[in-house]
RNA sequence: GGGCUCGUGGUCUAGCGGUUAUGACAUCGCUCUCACACAGCGAAGGUCGCCGGUUCGAAUCCGGCCGAGCCCA
């Protein structure tokens, strides 16, 4: 026996910011290199650098980073990109929020450089975190969505699909719109707020005499009332329910309906449905398959539609109309109420609904296809395919696609002056219509010679829905996309499911007929210790870094692989990442106990070695399965179990007296064990095994390969249960008479079935004095 | 409000028609036994979300409800 070659006594996580500076100066090990195997590309998720990593997060790319480990010890020569998505809407409000300038008030140029300075700096903090968590991502090419390359290359995309034709058109459809910025919103650029507000009481004629009084917040939008609904079972408006009614002030006729949107509880119980008013208006007027028009302008003023309250804006014209209706009677009482409002993030201006032009892309007569598609890939867990066709199915209307924002791939077309005919160029270059020349001499329909540049960009789905076209090189390396496309692996959040899975299905349908990878892995959001989601507005936030610094990546990596399910939502215990680095702690010791003897090159092998030899190609059979079905759970509790409560307590304890005197069987198996058990752990604590590997065996553990069964006596682990049963005895034994460990027992012998390890057990025992 | 998914001791989890319902972390007690007190041994802790049904028998199958999460409105 020698001095451990571990001299240390405990895992430290000093130790990680040395491996991070080792692995730097080796880059070939993580390096892609299709002479090492099959290829194995990961579409990995560009993450959407916003400030800080949120710890949910920290812990999912580590899953992905495990997955990728582990396919490169299975034998293949994984691609594993990273990428920033750095296109959107974030980006910009954070501008505008630091110069507290709105969008639509800079200069175009100026604001995409403003967008750009400040996203640099945040991109590169995510980063940070990610190579400080062992990710081993191809860090030295990291793309970003708003490169002149992607971005050119998602134009090239959808110029291809344009020139197909028949994919993609113009139309209308109402969306929140802000009067006060001028801008379409996201639904995320809302906040609701209690307001007080007026709800007005009017009384609609109805033919053949008789009213039905509506009530409304709304009484500006008279003109555009295409349809008066009262709840079916109100008995009050019965007989009401099927006439027509003639809205007061501009004379047209409406239809009264029965429809359960009504509610019976607000108001008078009827309600007038315009376009658009709310939310309930916009549904409505979709079902009802309702004519709308606009009856207030993009700057919030009354339109044409509005006839003598043309001009006004909305608030004049809401005072001007409840005069005008109560001057003919028709107001049957005014309330004060309290309204949930929703406002403008940024102005708190009233939402409108405006229709407004955009493009669209058909994506409903694909749904059959994107749902044969669902089909064919395999899903991890297989169970949350659903997710994905209850979205397909839950589709009704097309995906509009163009934004009124500046810090997007901009839509690559123009129109002519003259004719209005749509010019696409040709795909390749990066186009920015704003501000480039025309690249037309012509008009092919009339001949004209002035265009104009399509000012709207792109929804940054339609950029991020080509990542994997992206990373397997489409249009740019025919050779490694034939070989390897559909990418071989799609890992996500199931919160975007709808998004980021579903856009890209579609669209890679759509480019190459094709499903867009083989496998999805799909994993669950990061709540609180209570199971909540995390926000910094609720207050459970914890910050992803003080924790890294706290415990360490291994420990952080280890609780995501063992203590939450895949698929699953997982709540964030920093009790339980302590607990994950007393885990590092004990195979570390482990790893040192072993390391105090010499490797044989081979041993002459006791019932004890094979026993425990057996027990380990299970373990082993059981890892390469998990993460062959890229279930990091299944392996990290099964290595954990087998040295914990198998090889740990018992095997190291029956070999150790062996091992002591040199014998080679027990200081070969040893040996065996940790470097399978270090291999088996690679991919989820790499920095805590890789230490080890270096200073015990040389080199490192990720150049190793999964280890593989040996050829022993499998049957030897039917006594698994009885060498475990005897040994708690005889400890629980000599504990209850208080007895020390070393003391014999009187008259305990080791049993029959057990004869094969009498010496070891004797020894580890001291049953024969 | 609607859809989907999930619901086993404080937390994570095994079991998926018949077991005294796994194991781990945390808790408590005892022990420094020469790899490890970030250890070992032991203990306590669960009417398997609730209510009904099917069955000789249900954590396990069916229905309803409740709760959580996500998405949509």
């Amino acid at each position: 026996m020698a001095e451990p070659r571990l001299s240390e006594k405990q895992w430290d996580i000093r130790f990680e910011e040395e491996l991070l500076k080792q692995w730097a100066q080796e880059p070939e090990l993580f390096a892609f290199d299709p002479a090492k195997g099959p290829a194995y590309v990961i579409d990995t998720p560009p993450p959407y650098p916003s400030g800080e990593w949120h710890p949910g997060a920290v812990i999912a790319y580590a899953m992905i980073d495990m997955i990728a480990r582990a396919q490169r010890m299975l034998g293949r020569a994984v691609l594993f990109p990273f990428g920033l998505d750095r296109n959107g809407i974030n980006i910009e409000r954070t501008v505008e929020r630091k110069y507290r300038k709105p969008l639509h008030e800079w200069d175009r140029a100026e604001f995409i450089a403003k967008c750009r300075e400040e996203i640099q700096a945040i991109g590169e903090a995510i980063l940070g975190v990610a190579k400080r968590m062992g990710m081993s991502a191809e860090f030295s090419n990291v793309y970003t969505t708003d490169s002149d390359e992607y971005r050119a290359f998602s134009q090239a995309i959808f110029l291809d699909l344009y020139r197909k034709g028949n994919l993609f058109y113009r139309g209308d459809r109402p969306t929140f719109y802000c009067v006060a910025c001028e801008t379409t919103l996201a639904e995320a650029d809302i906040l609701y707020e209690e307001r007080p507000s007026k709800l007005v009481w009017i009384r609609f004629p109805l033919e053949g005499g008789d009213h039905v009084t509506i009530a409304t917040t709304r009484p500006e939008l008279l003109a555009a009332c295409r349809t008066v609904i009262v709840h079916p079972d109100d008995e009050r408006w019965r007989s009401a329910a099927g006439k027509k009614a003639k809205v007061p002030l501009f004379g047209h006729p409406v239809e009264v309906r029965a429809h359960p949107e009504a509610k019976m509880d607000f108001g008078s119980g009827a309600a007038m449905i315009c376009s658009y008013g709310d939310m309930v208006d916009v549904r409505l007027f979709r079902e009802l398959k309702l004519e709308p028009v606009k009856a207030i302008d993009d700057k919030g003023r009354m339109t044409e539609v509005a006839a003598g309250y043309a001009g006004l804006k909305i608030e004049d014209a809401r005072e001007k109309v409840i005069a005008d209706l109560q001057a003919q009677g028709l107001v049957e009482k005014v309330e004060s109420i309290q309204h949930m409002t929703p406002l403008c993030e940024r102005s708190r201006t009233p939402v409108e609904f405006l229709s407004m032009e955009a493009w669209y892309l058909k994506q409903l007569d694909a749904r059959d296809d994107v749902r044969r598609l669902a089909g064919e890939l395999e899903f991890h867990p297989a169970r949350h395919r659903q997710l994905l066709l209850d979205w397909v199915n839950s589709l009704t209307i097309d995906w509009p696609i163009s934004r009124r924002r500046y810090y997007h791939t901009e839509i690559p077309l123009w129109y002519c002056a003259s004719c209005g005919e749509v010019l696409a160029p040709e795909p390749g270059p990066y186009y920015r219509p704003w501000t480039d020349a025309a690249p037309f001499d012509t008009c092919p329909k009339c001949g004209g010679t002035e265009f104009r540049g399509e000012d709207r960009v792109f929804d940054t789905w339609m950029d991020s829905s080509v990542s994997n076209l992206w990373v397997t090189r489409y249009r740019t390396d025919d050779a490694f996309f034939a070989a390897n496309y559909p990418t071989h692996l799609r890992p996500q959040g199931r919160e975007i499911v709808r998004t980021w899975l579903y856009y890209t299905i579609l669209k890679n349908w759509l480019v190459r007929g094709t499903k867009p990878f083989r496998h999805v892995f799909i994993h669950g959001l990061g709540l609180d210790q209570r199971g909540r989601a995390m926000h910094r507005t609720t207050g459970n936030y914890v910050p992803a870094e003080p924790l890294i610094a706290k415990y360490g990546a291994d420990a952080i990596r280890f609780f995501g692989a063992s203590e939450t399910s895949p698929g699953d939502d997982f709540r964030i215990s920093e009790q339980k990442i302590g607990g994950a680095q007393k885990f590092l702690s004990k195979l570390w010791n482990v790893a040192r106990f072993i390391s105090s003897f010499e490797e044989p090159r081979a041993g002459k092998l006791r019932a004890t070695d094979e026993w425990i030899l057996a027990e380990l190609n299970d373990t082993i059979a059981v890892a390469r399965g998990a993460y062959e079905d890229l279930n990091f759970f299944v392996a990290a509790n099964r290595v954990r179990e087998f040295v914990w409560n198998v090889f740990a307590p018992h095997y190291m304890e029956m070999a150790k007296a062996r091992a002591y005197q040199g014998d080679s069987g027990a200081m070969w198996t040893l040996h065996a064990v940790l470097r399978d058990v270090l291999r088996l752990f690679a991919p989820i604590i790499p920095f805590a095994t890789d230490r080890i590997w270096r200073e015990v065996y040389g080199g490192s553990v990720h150049a190793e390969q999964f280890p593989q069964a040996r050829d022993v006596n499998e049957e030897m682990r039917d006594l698994t249960a009885k060498i475990v049963e005897f040994n708690s005895r005889v400890w629980k034994e000599k504990k209850e008479r208080q007895l020390s460990l070393k003391d014999p027992i009187p008259g305990l012998a080791v049993p029959d079935d057990l004869h094969l390890f009498e010496e070891d057990l004797s020894r580890m025992h001291h049953l024969n004095p």
